[in-house]
DNA sequence: CCTACCGATCGGTAGG
DNA sequence: CCTACCGATCGGTAGG
């Protein structure tokens, strides 16, 4: 891997533990082996290396929602989508933890991203949670974006938080380690919340 | 006021603002009209600061929580728990800031708090569940903890960032404003993954 | 990618 | 509650 990856690598790992003001420059160049001068050699300062982690986590976004997208449409199956979505964060906790701390430190700013790159397709989400509602597949009483947005908020911040509640969550013989019991539930609360019938009530 | 609430209003304001490392004792100070070493008499360094800020969110608590689980344990109706819970964190937002920020920033001091104040309740919270459960009057694929995991979760993590979603969860005519909306989805979705009959499905 | 170095700000102390 | 001051660390630059 080359040095510049690597330096992205080592910076978002530390953002995303310590956060950015907790982060020094000096720390990631200790992190990748490098002198605190060549690090900023490759990027011209602390904020544009931030700029380039958000980016990167960006496109990885970009790339992954279109096919959450298309499933979603296809099969007219939500919780499919949201089951995608839930993989998306699990898979790499670090992500969720910075996309939080984002939302936390730089509001405007993740204001202007969630304008430009969220928006979109949570309006898509909605118009057809909308017609499902008509078709009578989910509940009356759902407000489909509002609904998105809790458990887009449920999936993003309770990843980010696992590990530090399997003190009030511990793994259990016969419902699993502490991540397991949160992506199960998660996605129970998720489907059983939105449709009009719905298995396993009793 | 005195001066030492004064300065832990102030610094509980930053410090949900800005986070801790982002906020200098400097700021605090300027905040409340007095001198750094001032503030330094009143609170030796700026880690017991945060302490002390972390202390009077707690008291809050204590006082609050006892009351939820009377009314939980009382009236069989977990939801009014869930509402009330709700209500406590949407009064001031800077709470839940505060609460998740020391989540992400210092996991194992929360571990340790979480284990005191915390885990005692939710286990209790737990048992209840389990025996609406074997009534029938909750869900048989309900998971309780991780069920009130998730719903804290959804709680404290949308109040700290729904300002932020106002752009993607805008006022609605006939839904209400952002935290309206918010607020009421977020019961919907406890409320409706929890119970076996339960209202306004169609 | 390095050594050497900069001004500014950090949390904190001495002394009144 | 203040003035005056401290060493350490911050992000960043010059020059090679």
């Amino acid at each position: 891997m080359d040095v510049r990856s690597e330096i992205l690598t080592q910076a978002t790992r530390l953002f995303a533990e310590q956060g950015y003001d907790g982060t020094s420059v000096q720390q990631i160049a200790d992190a990748v082996g490098i002198r605190k001068p060549s690090l900023l050699y490759h990027f011209r300062s602390k904020d544009e290396l931030r700029e380039n982690v958000l980016a990167e986590m960006l496109a990885h976004w970009n790339a992954v929602l279109p096919g959450l997208l298309l499933k979603a449409s296809t099969e007219e199956r939500f919780d499919a989508t949201m089951e995608a979505l839930t993989e998306f964060f699990i898979e790499d906790p670090d992500r969720a933890r910075l996309f939080l701390r984002e939302t936390l430190d730089r509001p405007s700013h993740m204001q202007a991203m969630l304008g430009e790159f969220v928006k979109p397709w949570i309006q898509l989400l909605g118009a057809q949670l909308e017609r499902a509602k008509e078709q009578g597949l989910v509940r009356a009483d759902v407000d489909p974006q509002a609904y998105a947005v809790e458990v887009i908020t449920m999936a993003v911040a309770g990843t980010a938080v696992i590990d530090t509640l399997q003190v009030i969550l511990p793994a259990h013989p016969a419902r699993g380690g502490t991540r397991k019991r949160h992506a199960r539930e998660l996605i129970r609360v998720a489907r059983s919340s939105l449709y009009t019938d719905d298995e396993g009530k009793r």
